[in-house]
DNA sequence: AAAAAAATCTATAAATCTATAGAATTTTTT
DNA sequence: AAAAAATTCTATAGATTTATAGATTTTTTT
């Protein structure tokens, strides 16, 4: 009768391991997986328990409600990706190598996560704001490494001085983004050359060099 | 009893200038105002109808269906756009200078049409194929369009040669529509520094020269 | 093997939403 | 001013959807 997902008070919080933990994240990828194909509102609870072969009703026994579904499939999607980006911007690396691998581990992201990551950027403003505090400061965080890398490009010799880093922060993202999306619509398309040709625009734009 | 737009036998075809004709932009904007705020499915007849303080029956004597509504909204939004492009590309330009324009018109229009192009951008896959014709053949002839204007770049050995027109194509679609939905959302944002932001980072990308 | 806990199922209340029919009103034409 | 056409309204059928309650089955623990 009680469920786990009613964590508060439990001593089982059964973490990553336990059968409970397990199943539920086949209930965000099966949100997840729904969720980018028909969008938050065309879902319907339906959808998502048929996909995992269960019904409807029992659905509830993994969230709440349809809204939280989308917040965890949204923070599920997006938490790994800023994860990552900590760790590369850690390192101790040229410009060129850095932005290479930010751009790698952006576009091969969304190739495992695909569905998550795409939801998260489609649907997320779906959510009442209480339910994105946490999406915004990690998008703020990402954002804010990435203008500490480009800062340090300027300092290296690397990036031209006279760039916005903020600007440039948010069209590197919006890039890897919109190809992000065409690498989940189309399993054709090689995720390593899309990469070379993202680092390519963005270190060289498309002009001759004088 | 029978409607205006039921065209397909009415003498009065009620082009551009007549009543129904007006009141029918009024209902394309109020409906596409409140798909880029609820999304498609979020969104219901009833809040199209509020917007343009009708009732919500009387909304079905402009639109046969919640979904051809979403389809007149799409091409609304990107009629123009694709117009746009055709006189920038007839023009006799260098490149820089096209391709400004270029990002000109396509951000400009996020700024006029905001609503429209938005639903176009976010909201067009909601539709079934046979909706999405005319949308799909617009979108190819307009990334056709720059392509060309990419080789001719090249050809005028203002663009290097061995940038993948295709890919760039997209990029510079996916930058200039992830920065017009900032557009959209952020009323702040100065127009004409995107636009200038925008074309600097894609001419010239982010590393200094050598 | 019995008891407890976890997981799933069934059935349904309550709310919502699209689309239609036909009446009522307003505008235009004759 | 009467008739016709255009526009809007009201009311509602019919379908769908979320979320809950309580029963049932499966799994784990004692």
């Amino acid at each position: 009768m009680r469920r786990m997902s009613d964590n508060v008070t439990s001593i089982n919080t059964d973490p990553g391991g336990g059968k409970y933990a397990q199943k539920k994240v086949v209930a965000i990828e099966a949100a997840a997986s729904v969720f980018a194909r028909k969008g938050f509102h065309g879902a319907t609870t339906q959808d998502i328990a048929s996909e995992m072969g269960i019904q409807q009703g029992s659905l509830y026994y993994y969230f709440k409600s349809k809204e939280q579904a989308l917040q965890e499939v949204c923070e599920y999607g997006f938490e790994n990706y800023v994860r990552r980006m900590e760790k590369i911007c850690a390192r101790n690396q040229p410009f060129e190598a850095k932005i290479l691998a930010i751009i790698t581990s952006h576009l091969s992201n969304y190739r495992q996560k695909n569905n998550a990551m795409k939801v998260h950027n489609d649907q997320r403003l779906y959510l009442p704001k209480e339910r994105r505090q946490l999406l915004k400061e990690l998008g703020t965080h990402y954002r804010r490494q990435l203008e500490q890398t480009l800062r340090e490009g300027i300092a290296q010799g690397a990036v031209r001085a006279d760039i916005d880093t903020h600007f440039v922060a948010y069209s590197i993202i919006g890039i890897c983004n919109s190809w992000g999306a065409y690498l989940v619509r189309d399993e054709e398309l090689d995720l390593y050359e899309t990469i070379e040709q993202c680092a390519d625009l963005i270190l060289r734009g498309t002009m001759t060099n004088h």
